[in-house]
DNA sequence: CAAAATTTGATGTGCGAACATCAAATTTTG
DNA sequence: CAAAATTTGATGTTCGCACATCAAATTTTG
């Protein structure tokens, strides 16, 4: 039932060759002929060898350096995002690994593209980037990868880019499930949809609009969106575009907020609606958010973990880099939706 | 920014002692004065030391040895969380750990009981164990505990027994948020709500049970609950007390499947009723449920994913036998929450 | 066929901690 | 104060692997 794990002697033994050998193959060194390397790639597959990961940490002795590049001050979530990274940092340590985080301005490609292009692949061996879409970042993302940095986009993604993973939420998903929500918590009325987000050249927010959009319309029809509203991610633009909507809609039963600023969101809503006359969703469990749910202000929150997707990035980072292997279904961030009923 | 990590000669400088006086300290082995073990402790904690774990883990060469103690031939569920169990054994037979599995018979307190009571503390580490709710699991369970063997639940939870700690999900929460679908699903309508159990011996149904009444009673007054019928976990008893439910109430709006046999229950809906007209929640994400959701026979499916709840209580074993520290959130298994449009 | 080039094996070192042993230093006791 | 008991330090071995070196064996080449 219970194999002794086999170890490098016990390959060289049914290969019969030298350990020395097993070593050479096993860390792709040159100097083995062909049909050499075939015998101990057998005896490898045979045994089901692994090498056994603590003992090869700890003879490399290498330590492991990440960079997390992230928006400076940009809203709560990216706060939360960062003490995560920041706690993660904390307990890597002990598993030899360095994590620095690297600010760059939100909304910025250009700062974003000049932090990734300063990375020395002297200096470290992976990144986890926060990505505005443009095309001086896919550029610097090319690069990167190109100099041989393992590289994660995190949150939003770049799909078109070299980056060798994504970790965030699909965010299609997520608006279809927001357009769901919102049809039949209004089960029977009709009326019409209000949708904002932070700026629709994010990614993320994008393609919620697009998922909403997609199943208000095939299935919901007696719901129409209006025109999608940007507030800049921010409370009191958030605020000013909301108190807009509220006045000169009176027939809005459902608001869908697709990036930050949930803050302003609710202030106006309290201010201009009885709790529950309008259907609202919203992202992310922040402190505020999460009042708002408790309160009845707010239907559903729709939430990524992001100490999960911190975890993640360095798991995977650590798999890239030590080409260990990586658990699809442990890295799947999914798309939390949070009633009042079930907070953490 | 960067300080390298500390290792047990650095403590014994710091501490002005030899490092096998560090040593001993750090292992709890006997022979060193009070005092001396003060100076130590403080230069631990001075420079924040924590033993390299691939070092250690290597030195040990201790195998930690995990058993599953499963229900035998359950229910779609139980084989999925059984899949798991396998190839994380596979996996972590790589690092050192061996897991193996036990089966016993479902809904079989006895089984359990004389299961547990036959690990001894010469052979096993850990136990991860599915348990029904009876007094002689509990009093194995404490028996497993006083002999040293680490011992989590999983999936059903015994909260007065000495278990170190439950992975699974907060059920009376999952049961809030049912009714809350059910009643927001709802909207306006009013009727009959069924609700289904597998056994309510088993813990998690009877919180599901009480989540789901409470907020029906409390908020959707609208709606009121028929009375728990029993259905055995089990496709063809399910089906037969959904085919009596469905004749003789066609004031049902609503049913809540808080176990297994959703087999059956489909099976009956499509033969009963339209699609959409009864809103239907049940849990676990199994083949024949997903297909239920993606046709409109199914509304919403409430989940706790296997495999992370096997990963956890590996985790959490492993921390608990080599006292390792124990990441709260990561090990928070989510009611996941499964519409048509968030399918993995 | 001999010389040159390539492959291979044996061997050693270090990673950081766990654990063991023995001698030296210190404290306690009679 | 000396003998006995307790603490302490120095040292060595082990875990499994990565990496390096050198000599021996094999193959290739002219």
């Amino acid at each position: 039932m219970i194999k002794p794990k086999a170890k490098i002697q016990d390959v060289a033994a049914v290969a019969g060759v030298g350990v020395a050998t097993v070593d050479r193959v096993l860390n792709k060194r040159p100097g083995v002929r062909q049909q050499t390397v075939a015998r101990v790639e057998a005896a490898l597959r045979q045994l089901n060898y692994r090498p056994d990961i603590h003992a090869a940490r700890l003879a490399k002795g290498r330590n492991l350096r990440l960079a997390f590049v992230i928006p400076r001050g940009h809203n709560t979530f990216m706060d939360l995002l960062l003490d995560e990274v920041h706690n993660t940092a904390e307990r890597m340590l002990h598993e030899r690994c360095f994590i620095d985080v690297l600010f760059v301005e939100a909304f910025d490609g250009a700062s974003v593209a000049a932090t990734l292009n300063g990375l020395s692949e002297q200096d470290w061996d992976g990144v986890a980037v926060v990505v505005p879409d443009a095309q001086l970042v896919r550029e610097a993302i090319d690069a990167c990868v190109a100099r041989g940095l393992k590289l994660v986009t995190l949150v939003s993604d770049l799909p078109s880019s070299a980056r060798q993973h994504f970790v965030g939420i699909d965010n299609i998903a997520a608006g279809r499930v927001a357009g769901r929500l919102l049809g039949r918590f209004n089960a029977g009325r009709s009326g019409r949809i209000a949708l904002i987000a932070g700026s629709m050249v994010l990614r993320d927010h994008m393609e919620r609009y697009m998922g909403c959009e997609q199943v208000l319309r095939a299935e919901f029809p007696a719901l129409t969106a209006l025109p999608v509203i940007e507030g800049r991610d921010d409370a009191e633009t958030t605020a000013a575009v909301a108190r807009d909507l509220l006045l000169n809609h009176p027939d809005i039963v459902g608001i869908y907020n697709m990036g930050a600023g949930n803050r302003g969101l609710i202030r106006e809503l309290k201010a201009a609606r009885q709790p529950g006359q309008v259907v609202t969703i919203a992202h992310e469990l922040t402190p505020h958010a999460r009042q708002a749910l408790l309160e009845g202000t707010y239907d559903a929150i729709l939430c990524q973990d992001p100490a999960h997707e911190v975890r993640s990035a360095v798991r995977i980072l650590q798999a890239l880099c030590e080409d260990g292997a990586i658990v699809r279904n442990q890295e799947r961030i999914r798309i939390e939706i949070f009633l009042k009923d079930n907070l953490p």
